[in-house]
DNA sequence: CTTGACCTTCCCATCATGGGAAGGTCTATC
DNA sequence: GATAGACCTTCCCATGATGGGAAGGTCAAG
């Protein structure tokens, strides 16, 4: 299989298998000899684990140890567990700080008539000296 | 002032003042003789302006819109309202789907024991064929 | 054998931010 | 006045994950 058909079975865009793969996030891939990259079940599989683990927010390096663990037949599904759940903080953590930001910009709007007068508390508050 | 005061007054990094002044976003500042860059109260008070807009969350190009209404004496507050209504659902976009993410992470981490053996639901709905 | 789709590597851009080098300026102290 | 140290200047580089695109090689179908 060449990288388009690994990208469209796997989701990963042609352009990222090749940047995982000069990261060292996914092992080298095989090469033909005339030079394409070459892919099985396997590497799809791997490309799959990678796109859903982004898809679900983790960074590069967290994938790293994430993909590790998968490989590792004598993981411990507690350093998963507590991989997923110090992502999850992460996750809220960022939510919560959305979330000010949101009750802030909705408290100031309530305020601002929204029409063609000038006068708006959301400039004043953020002019503030 | 200096440019260290200004940032130490404003909240903005010297580096970001610079930045900021190079994009366009905020006037090129007055010089003394000697090249160094000059502020006063005005100016910090636009830095400050950046730097509480940036603290909510608002992208360059939308601080942009906002300084330019910020300093039209005849501005609609409309204007605003909409810039700032239209910034809170882009937020809440991106905290529902961080909620989608923390709830499908918790349902895996639930049921994983979480302990020595090997067996994870996480890492095995990762790996899904 | 040509055409078009695919592949390769390499470079550039994003966005907001920081790091650091090389060199000029200012101020306080000796 | 000289010197030290803190500050300033510009310029280049890096980040993280991704896409765009150029220049050139390869493959399969017609």
């Amino acid at each position: 299989m060449n990288i388009g058909q690994a990208a469209e079975a796997s989701g990963v865009s042609a352009k990222m298998i090749r940047y995982y793969e000069g990261i060292g996030l996914i092992p080298a891939a095989a090469r033909t000899t005339s030079g394409y990259r070459s892919y099985g079940e396997r590497e799809v599989n791997i490309l799959r684990f990678v796109r859903r683990a982004r898809d679900l927010g983790f960074s590069v390096p967290t994938i790293r140890e994430l993909l590790a663990l998968w490989q590792d037949q004598a993981r411990a599904s507690g350093d998963v567990k507590a991989l997923a759940l110090a992502h999850v903080g992460e996750l809220n953590r960022k939510i919560a700080e959305m979330g000010e930001m949101v009750r802030t910009l909705e408290h100031l709007a309530e305020a601002c008539h929204g029409d063609d007068r000038p006068d708006c508390p959301i400039l004043e508050e953020l002019g503030k000296t």
